[in-house]
DNA sequence: CAGTGGTCTAGACCACTAG
DNA sequence: TAGTGGTCTAGACCACTGT
């Protein structure tokens, strides 16, 4: 069930991605793809509008749509992705130590939560490990008003496969907020953090798609292995065009 | 110069931050918002699509679309804004230092250059202080290709400002990069540091929006006052779908 | 079933770039 | 001037949600 522009922007991304299309070259026009692909020039703008929001191409009034070439350097931390996903896409030697299973409210002072407002939930405490070195402690809070049960096989395989594949939730977005921190000593164990080192948290919350809380994470990362890579382009400011 | 969809889009974002659409409640049906701006359903598609983007709403197929309620706290550091324009968004107590302005070429080791390959640039390292508290140390280099002077003014008020207003360059993208890393004496002292500490990088590659590199920027900030918010959502990963 | 959003079309007109 | 991308339309059909 995959609309055309779908298929449209993903055989342009591999045909990027395997130099087909050259980094610093221009696509066909879109009058062109249109005959390429045989559909009508909105399908091919919002299959570009995709590439263009991913940072693959730059289009130019009057010109045409340029390969960028770094794409493929830079993979997306940002965006919504699973420790497993990540690793597959990056072939790492790594794997995953479930810590702690249990059930428990989700900590109000952590998230800055209303004290009176309690979410039940399953937490799960795993270590990340990559090459022999632990790199990331996830702690997950997973509301049991969304998640009732939560097999310990499904918590050392991948959480969101779980979700998304035999529970069926549609995961729809998320806000993340980054802070530099002194570990606890229970972190720094784990992690094994130098003393007087700080550690990197990463506190997300995250929704269904019918707008539905259902996580909260924090991921305490090791600061010399903690990377993150953005691609953004420029927002006017409000108010700010003279033109 | 502003296009229909544009002037919707921003028409709706302000009735949702001033709760004429309150959080959690519905918007007027497309067919409905059609009728109210007296336009085609694509153009307003187009304008809920960016509000999507941007955290304001959530759309449910057969429901319709959703006032989220955050959008206004988590307020976008992802994205290209300048310090200034943050800073006037938030109303803080802040002024900027310039500490150096000189010629020279971008560091190649730093940004991991080819080395036979120099930028000559004019290097602007500033100081920001919020609260009497120094926050972030910026070190920019602009290409002498693209920005041949810089006036000693422009670059104390806002290099963005300057850049965008009275050069008229229109900057299109960047990328960029956060790391934890050991300060260097000179960064130690300027922000007050304490031993031992780290501080958080951020390195980014600003280009045009005819995809000139022009920009390559540290920002080096005190870990204790850094805070990155992030809006993301969820993309399916290729050739997981199964349906 | 009616109402919602999701996809797609064919064609129009405009703004910009380049020879 | 021809070719490019940017905007917009009116209408069609589909998929999903609720009653």
């Amino acid at each position: 069930m995959k609309s055309k522009y779908d298929l449209i922007q993903q055989d342009i991304a591999n045909k990027i991605m395997h130099h087909i299309y050259p980094a610093n070259s221009f696509l066909p026009s879109e009058s062109q793809l249109c005959d390429l692909y045989g559909v009508s020039r909105e399908t091919i703008r919002k299959a570009l509008a995709l590439l263009l929001e991913q940072g693959y191409i730059q289009k130019i009034q009057g010109k045409g749509s340029i390969v960028l070439d770094f794409s493929r350097f830079t993979f997306p931390v940002s965006g919504i992705a699973s420790f497993k996903e990540l690793n597959q896409s990056e072939h790492m030697n790594s794997r995953t130590k479930l810590i702690k299973l249990e059930d428990m409210n989700v900590p109000t002072e952590v998230f800055q939560l209303d004290k009176d407002n309690l979410f039940p939930a399953t937490y799960v405490e795993r270590l990340r490990i990559v090459d022999s070195e632990p790199i990331v402690l996830d702690r997950d809070y997973l509301l049991k008003s969304v998640v009732t049960t939560l097999p310990k096989v499904a918590a050392e395989d991948s959480l969101y496969e779980y979700l998304e594949g035999k529970l069926g939730l549609d995961i729809g977005y998320a806000t993340k907020m980054i802070t530099v921190e002194p570990p606890t000593p229970h972190q720094q164990e784990l992690l094994h953090v130098p003393d007087n080192k700080d550690v990197v948290i990463v506190r997300s919350q995250t929704y269904l798609s019918d707008t539905t809380l259902f996580q909260f994470t924090e991921s305490i990362h090791r600061a010399d292995k903690f990377s993150f890579s953005d691609f953004a382009r420029r927002k006017k400011v409000k108010g700010s065009n003279r033109k």
